[in-house]
DNA sequence: AAGTGGTCTAGACCACTCT
DNA sequence: GAGTGGTCTAGACCACTTG
C-alpha cells in the first residue's frame, strides 16, 4: 500500500512546532468556523468531501474531527453529519453553569435584569485583552435558581465585541446569555477559569439576595474564551451558599 | 480484505448493553489492573503483544490504550512502552489539589498531623458504600502551602480497606496522601467529586488557622473515587481564602 | 538494530437517518 | 437505497528509546 505522497506543511523531526496532519486539518476546520463558512447549529461537510478537500485519508479528518467533537466544538450524530455546536438547541442546558441547589434538583433558572452600563475600565480591559481606554459593557443581574434568589452577577464584556447591546435584547433571551452571545453576537464561548473565594457579603449584595450583610458568600471570578481561546467575558458573582453549592468533578 | 471474524462478546443491534470490541479490550484491560496483574508504575504489554492476546488488530488494542491513557489509567511513552499510571514517580504533583495561592506560585506542599482515630460512623459508612456498622479512619491534617497554613483537612477512609493505617505510616508519606495509598494499600484514586460552599469558621479551625472565629471560608466536600467508581475517600475541608482561592477549569 | 508507540492510508462492513 | 458517522482490519512508514 503506497503511503501519502502529500505535501505537509512541516517536515517532520527537528522543528519544534511540527503539527501532525490531523493537527493541521483540525486548524484549517477551526479556521472555517472562526471564519463563520460553517455557522453554529450548521452541518459541516461530511468525512468523505472533507478528506477529498484537504487530500487526506477519511481516517485522518476523522481524527481531526474528534478531537473537535472532544472539545464541544463539533457535535457528531450518527447517519446524520457533523453540526457546529450551538446552544440554541442543545439539551446540555445551562453551560458554565457549576452552582446547583442541596437538596432539590436544579429545575428551572431565572434571572432579574439589575442594570446596563456602558464604561471605561483599565482594568477590566487589559483582562479582556483590549487597549486600557476601550469600553466595557457591564451587566449586573441576579441569577434566580428554582424561583430563589441565588447569585449576584457582574458580567463584563468588550464593547467592540458586543456593538449594540442592549437591555432589550438582555432582557428577550432572558438568563441564556450564552445563546445571546452566540445567536446576536457570533461570540460563542468554549472554555472558561473561574477562581473561588469565600468572603462577607457586602451590603449590596446581602440586600438583594436578603442576606444580613457580611454573610459568608462564594466570590466566583470568571473568564470565559471563545475559539483560540480569546478572553471575552468576565464574570463576578456572589453566590449564597446556604441553600446551594459549588459542585465540581475532577479527573485524576 | 477479510473483515474480521472474532467472536464478539455481544452481537452488534438491539442489544441495549452492546459495546464495540474496543470497549471490550478496555474492560480487559481494566480487568487485569484490578487484579493487579500489571502494577502502578510498571509497563503493559506491548500493542503488539496485547492484540496477539486478544486476538484483535493492533488499531483495536490503540484505540481501547488510547481512552484509558485519556483517563489517565495509563501512560504512553513513545519508544519505551505504556505504563500504570502512578503517582510515585509522576511529575503531576498534588494530585485532585485545587488551591492555589493567590499572588504567588504553589512551591511547595507541607501537612501537620492533628490526629488519627478509628470509629464507626454510619453516615461516613453509607457515602463510602459500606455497611453502616463498618469503621472507618478519621484523619485530620492542616496543610501549609509555601509554608503557610491554608486547610484545616478531616479525611475519612474504609478502615477495611486501609487495614493497619498508622500515623508513623502518615507521616512517612508527609503530605503525599495519594502516593501513599497508591503505594501501602493499592488504591489508587481516579476521580472526585467536590461541593465548595462559604461558610463562617468553626472556632477549632480558625484557631488552627489563626484567624478570628467566624471568618469566611471555603468549605470543599470531597467524595474520591478508585478504579470502577468505587467510592474510597471523603474529606472535608476548610480553606482560608484570604490568600488562596479555588481554581476550576471548566470545558463547554 | 530492534522494539515501542505515533501517524497515515485504504478498504471493508456496520448502524443509523432520511427520503 | 443512498448517505452519514462508527468500527475494525492490514499494512506501511515514522520518531523515539534502549542496547
Amino acid at each position: 500500500m503506497k503511503t501519502a505522497a502529500l505535501p505537509r506543511q512541516q517536515p517532520p523531526g527537528k522543528s519544534p512546532a511540527f503539527q501532525p496532519l490531523y493537527r493541521q486539518i483540525k486548524a484549517l476546520i477551526t479556521q472555517s468556523l472562526v471564519t463563520g463558512e460553517w455557522r453554529p447549529g450548521e452541518p459541516i461537510p461530511s468525512e468523505i468531501e472533507l478528506a477529498g478537500r484537504y487530500s487526506v485519508s477519511q481516517g485522518t479528518v476523522r481524527k481531526a474531527v474528534g478531537e473537535l467533537a472532544e472539545e464541544r466544538v463539533l457535535v457528531r450524530q450518527q447517519g446524520k453529519g457533523t453540526f457546529v455546536a450551538t446552544y440554541a438547541e442543545e439539551r446540555s442546558q445551562f453551560p458554565f453553569l457549576s452552582i446547583n441547589p442541596d437538596a432539590e434538583p436544579m429545575r428551572e433558572l431565572g434571572a432579574e435584569l439589575l442594570g446596563l452600563e456602558r464604561m471605561r475600565d483599565p482594568v477590566s480591559a487589559r483582562l479582556l485583552g483590549m487597549n486600557a481606554t476601550a469600553s466595557v459593557f457591564v451587566l449586573r443581574r441576579i441569577l434566580k435558581i428554582n424561583e430563589r434568589p441565588a447569585c449576584y452577577e457582574e458580567i463584563r464584556l468588550p464593547a467592540a465585541r458586543f456593538r449594540g447591546l442592549t437591555t432589550g435584547v438582555v432582557e428577550q433571551h432572558e438568563c441564556m446569555l450564552y445563546s445571546m452571545y452566540e445567536a446576536r453576537f457570533g461570540v460563542r464561548m468554549l472554555q472558561a477559569e473561574e477562581r473561588v473565594k469565600a468572603v462577607a457579603a457586602p451590603p449590596e449584595v446581602a440586600a438583594a439576595l436578603h442576606r444580613v450583610p457580611g454573610t459568608p458568600m462564594l466570590q466566583i471570578e470568571r473568564v470565559a474564551f471563545t475559539y483560540g481561546r480569546e478572553p471575552s467575558e468576565l464574570r463576578r458573582c456572589y453566590c449564597d451558599s446556604q441553600e446551594h453549592h459549588y459542585r465540581n468533578a475532577i479527573t485524576g
